[in-house]
RNA sequence: GCGGAUAUGGUGUAGUGGUAACAUAGGAGGUUUCCAACCUCUUGUCGCGGGUUCGACUCCCGCUAUCCGCACCA
């Protein structure tokens, strides 16, 4: 692990705020905490790792892109967990206002005071009394629930309802499984993807990019049946090995596959988007030297997740986790699937048919109905249970305790052979979710690079071409006897390129001009010179390797 | 949220109870046959609010933001 060099980090800063790649929000107001511009040239660059991620995921055939309302009802979250899962209950000491969380405060008097509720947590406080860790004093304040998600109200006056900011995407993609599956031909796998903004309101969001109040993340919802086996070819990562810090076995290097053939990685579908997340990182220009993945100990992982990894890079702030990779199981679509009564299953049909024979006894209703009125249910019930050779009448003692006589105008025999051809399952769910801001910032800081020529400072980005926000750089070598006007007219040609930008810079020397191009990260300069005006070739340079050749315009 | 430090052109820094300097960057022009050269001219600054004072960028208070610990979060 390298020292962190903090000067090398106030200059990198400086660069991004001095060239428009990020900035302070709201700066002329005072700014804002946890709240960041992506500005002219860094809003090109979060595009452009948004879409590469996009293509990335899409690629794999069975992905389709959703984008839903960041403005969520209040039950929708509810269902999810994260009103309960997002709230704190803090109590503050009325001696020295040090705020403190309940929970913590009572850890000595209860085993899992995190178990409790608000009305709970608050008549243990009073008993116990426990003494405030910064002044000693024992005098609390009510508790008060502190979530962690922008509240607002969705609609005005008595009709308003209360939502939130959505702390994630996926419960989107959850709440859209009905309109998925369907367009999916009910086959599955499948997964959706969504890229967007997701809020939550820190109490102390730090060190610039890494945790911010509003963020962009880029979600996948991968949807499985857990009755089939996964099965992923690892093959293209035959020959990479990865760092691995695993829960139990701790550190090691091995390849994808050999880690989830020792069941170090526990699911093979966790697995593959591991190596997927990798290439990933690998494309949009993260070192791959510092990535390593992270498996969460059993107590740290969410209460949903049966294996969950992170994906961490090394930056200017140490390891960081910028991917969680979790296995999540039914969870996610059983929460909402009670909560709303709604189906949100699958179907999988049984490889042969199981042929269900039923011979026995069932109620006839319009007899036994009256005889027993309110215990004809628990009749019903009983009465089924009988084998078929019972003769009537018949002394049953319901589960109740009650004692009734079943005569045989009371039930009827039922003999049926039914054959069930398939099953509906909630399936099971595998998300990787990205930190987008997390990993753009490690993009510029591995990309960052002052190396010094002739004893002078120079500063590189050697951003990757997949997310470079501009693509070329126009200068006429001197603006005069046309050479402004041909490399006008080469930049204008260039923008009208989809997907291409270009800048045109004409002013200063034209070391100048490389050296502004290279601190922005721009892949290839074409140069305009007098040799232009004659054959219509220009000069193209490469930032990395300085090298220039010459290319006829129409091949640009 | 607590404790400590900080806040001056776009960026990086000086400095003073009498409204500010240096470097760099930016613009216009000149010069130059390809990697921050040079010349001339030029643009632009004391985080916000209150107080003390004849006068505050400077001193005091509050706020906001940034950085470092702690706590929190994943």
């Amino acid at each position: 692990m390298t020292e962190p060099d903090t000067s090398r980090l106030e200059r990198l800063s400086g660069v991004l705020k001095r060239r428009g790649i990020l900035l302070p929000a709201f700066e002329i107001h005072g700014g804002a905490k946890g709240l960041y511009d992506f500005g002219p040239v860094g809003g090109r660059l979060r595009n452009r790792v948004n879409q590469t991620w996009i293509n990335h995921w899409l690629s794999l055939g069975n992905i389709v892109e959703i984008s839903c309302p960041t403005v969520t009802p209040y039950a929708v979250l509810e269902a999810s967990g994260h009103v309960g899962e997002f709230s704190d209950f803090m109590t503050i000491c009325n001696s020295c206002e040090e705020a403190s969380r309940a929970d913590t405060l009572l850890e000595s008097y209860h085993p899992n005071p995190d178990s409790l509720t608000k009305a709970e947590l608050q008549s243990l406080l009073d008993q116990s009394q426990p003494p405030c860790p910064a002044c000693q004093a024992v005098d609390w304040s009510e508790i008060t629930a502190q979530n962690l998600m922008f509240n607002t109200t969705i609609g005005a006056g008595a009709s308003g309802r209360p939502g939130f900011l959505r702390p994630e995407t996926a419960q989107g993609m959850f709440t859209s499984f009905p309109a998925l599956y369907r367009h999916n031909r009910e086959r599955l796998p499948f997964g959706a993807i969504q890229v967007g903004k997701g809020y939550r309101n820190e109490i102390s969001p730090r060190q610039g990019m890494i945790r911010l109040r509003e963020f962009n993340m880029a979600e996948l919802e991968y949807f499985i049946n857990p009755h089939v086996e996964p099965s992923h070819d690892f093959s293209p990562w035959q020959d990479s090995k990865v760092s691995l810090i695993a829960d139990r076995e701790g550190e090691v290097e091995m390849s994808f596959k050999e880690a989830v053939e020792s069941n170090i990685i526990r699911h093979a579908t966790v697995g593959y988007f591991m190596a997927k997340t990798y290439d990933f990182l690998e494309k949009v220009g993260i070192d791959t030297q510092r990535i390593r993945f992270r498996q969460h100990e059993s107590d740290e992982m969410a209460h949903y997740a049966t294996d969950c990894w992170d994906a961490e890079i090394h930056g200017s702030y140490g390891w960081v986790e910028c991917v969680g990779i979790a296995h999540r199981g039914c969870y996610d679509l059983e929460s909402h699937e009670k909560a709303t009564g709604k189906s949100l299953r699958a179907r999988r049909e049984f490889s042969e048919p199981q042929i269900i024979e039923t011979d026995g006894w069932t109620i006839l209703g319009a007899k036994a109905g009256p005889a027993f009125r309110a215990l004809a249910g628990a009749v019903k019930t009983a009465v089924e249970l009988l084998p078929a050779e019972t003769s009537f009448p018949h002394q049953l003692t319901l589960p109740s305790g009650e004692v009734v006589t079943v005569e045989e105008e009371h039930v009827k025999r039922d003999q049926r052979t039914e054959s069930v051809t398939g099953e509906w399952y909630i399936p099971h769910v595998v998300e990787p979710a990205f930190g987008i801001d997390r990993i753009i910032w490690h993009i510029l800081d591995h990309a960052y690079d002052e190396e010094g020529k002739d004893g002078e400072e120079y500063t590189i980005m050697h951003l990757s071409t997949h997310v470079a926000p501009v693509d070329f750089c126009v200068f006429p070598l001197f603006e005069k006897d046309g050479m402004g006007e041909l490399a006008q007219s080469i930049h204008a040609v260039l923008c009208s390129k989809p997907n291409v930008v270009s800048m045109y810079d004409s002013s200063g020397s034209i070391g100048r001009r490389y050296a502004r191009a290279d601190e922005i990260g721009v892949p290839k300069c074409v140069t305009v010179d007098h040799q232009s005006l004659e054959d219509q070739t220009v000069t193209v340079r490469d930032r990395d390797s300085g090298e220039q050749h010459r290319v006829h315009i129409d091949a640009l």
